[in-house]
RNA sequence: GUGGCCGUAGUGUAGAGGUUAACACGCUAGGUUGUGGCCCUGGAGGCGAGGGUUCAAUUCCCUCCGGCCACCCCA
């Protein structure tokens, strides 16, 4: 029986790793951009801080997380999202001290119990972005540009942005009794399952997938008409905030979803999703919203925040959709191709090189021809042959593999093959 | 967690209840003496795992594992 990798994750071959890099570092310069710095956290926590900070109800506390007891009987958790545990960075390193609000963001490995899917997996790799500390609509509008710079400097285009109010929760407390007094109305109308979740989280009634539901969920009561006094207040700013990014980003807009609610309990005020205009099931590419009462939750001190966590393999299936064009991953600039007794030789120039600075792969002792083609297939930029004749007389070859193959004869030493393949510009 | 579709070399595909399971790409070795990419020839490599039915199973049945789709949920 062969060993193979678990259930719903990756093994991230060499092959795709461009397409990683290329999403690293677009969100490590779109974050430094707008003056986010990073954070990591431990990949496990207290299994407390997940059931306080997701929340309790929800189906990633219910039956998605990978909790374990460790030798001295602690409960701990594989991270299933990334907010919690920056937060409770957050309150843990006095970073209230610090000048508000704290832009943070991370790049991290999520670990969810589902049922694997295109899209979805049980290791998945999350970008995401906090601001901590600031209760103004224009953090939210920044948090959005940001997401939206994100996703268009990867390459991706076709994104559609949805928007949202839910109100802060003692306001919050009016409009789901309406809504559930809408819902039960017509409750013969609801299928079962939307009865259920009518109990279990009467917001997601609104995101329904079924078809009979969304027509009632069309004319239900909107959390847009419930908001008052500074959540009203902040959502028209906000609004205003983003009909100025318009001008800067030609192709930027937005819609207004009364309908969109999101999963996590810790949510206040504005949610938004981000997702390709022909999304299938496991569409979102990027989300997030303000969670204002999170950190007090966690037990520190009432504090305002907004985020966004967005799933990178997501992004990666959405860039092969889109047959996007990623900087493909560069071969060694000098291959070295040994012939005869020069074996000892060639090891000791590769060293020099990459002494030199120059990225270096001793071809595999077979035939010469066999090297060449080796020299060709890992990309190399060029080989440098050393034969008997080449040890006798100290001058080498180096040929040059990317466009005219033209050859040279260079002294046999690694400054000066180093200096020669610098200067021919084929790196 | 629920329902459905699927599982043949590294990858993509073809295939029949019964002699050596096919093709392409890839890998590898050659195509005279020390030169890659194109071309030609050879080679290695496979029926996801375990049971069952049968004289015989990779093919039929069951279980498990895995992938995909919808739901659930979510990034």
């Amino acid at each position: 029986m062969n060993f193979k990798r678990p259930r719903g994750t990756a093994d991230i071959l060499p092959e795709d790793q461009p397409y990683w890099s290329h999403i690293y570092s677009t969100a490590r310069k779109v974050a430094n951009q707008f003056g986010y710095r990073r954070i990591d956290t431990p990949t496990f926590e207290d299994t407390d801080l997940f059931q306080r900070g997701v929340g309790d109800e929800t189906d990633i506390v219910q039956k998605e997380m990978y909790s374990f007891e460790d030798h001295g009987g602690d409960s701990l958790t594989l991270r299933p999202e990334g907010t919690a545990s920056v937060c409770r960075a957050y309150i843990e390193n006095g970073l209230h001290n610090a000048p508000q609000p704290v832009r943070l963001y991370y790049m991290a490995p999520m670990f969810r119990y589902e049922r694997p899917q295109a899209g979805r997996f049980r290791q998945h790799h999350q970008f995401g972005v906090e601001a901590i500390g600031d209760p103004s609509p224009q953090v939210d509008a920044e948090i959005i540009e940001l997401g939206w710079k994100y996703i268009a400097d990867l390459g991706i285009k076709g994104v559609t942005l949805r928007i949202n109010s839910l109100g802060d929760p003692d306001g919050r407390v009016d409009y789901l009794g309406d809504l559930d007094r809408y819902f039960r109305g017509a409750i013969d109308q609801l299928p079962k399952i939307d009865r259920d979740r009518l109990d279990r989280a009467p917001l997601r009634v609104l995101d329904s997938k079924a078809r009979e539901t969304q027509v009632l969920a069309d004319a239900a009561p909107r959390s847009l008409d419930y908001i008052d006094g500074e959540a009203k207040e902040h959502w028209h700013a906000l609004l205003e905030h983003l009909e100025n990014l318009k001008p800067v980003y030609p192709d930027f807009s937005y819609k207004v979803d009364h309908r969109l609610v999101r999963g996590l309990d810790y949510y206040n005020r504005t949610v938004f999703e981000y997702e390709p205009v022909d999304a299938g099931g496991q569409g979102t590419l990027l989300a997030g919203g303000r969670y204002d009462p999170l950190i007090g939750i966690l037990g520190g001190q009432e504090t305002p925040a907004i985020g966004f966590g967005s799933g990178m393999e997501r992004m990666i299936l959405e860039l092969k959709k889109q047959e996007a064009q990623i900087a493909p991953s560069t071969g060694p600039e000098i291959v070295v191709v040994t012939l005869g007794d020069s074996g000892a030789t060639g090891a000791a120039l590769a060293t020099g090189l990459r002494a030199a600075g120059v990225s270096t792969v001793l071809a595999p002792s077979r035939s010469m021809k066999a090297q060449m083609r080796y020299a060709n297939n890992q990309n190399a930029a060029n080989v440098v042959i050393i034969g008997d004749r080449e040890v006798e007389t100290g001058v080498a070859s180096v040929k040059n593999l990317v466009d005219s193959g033209e050859q040279s004869e260079v002294a046999l030493d690694a400054t000066s093959i180093a200096a020669h393949v610098r200067s021919t510009g084929n790196q």
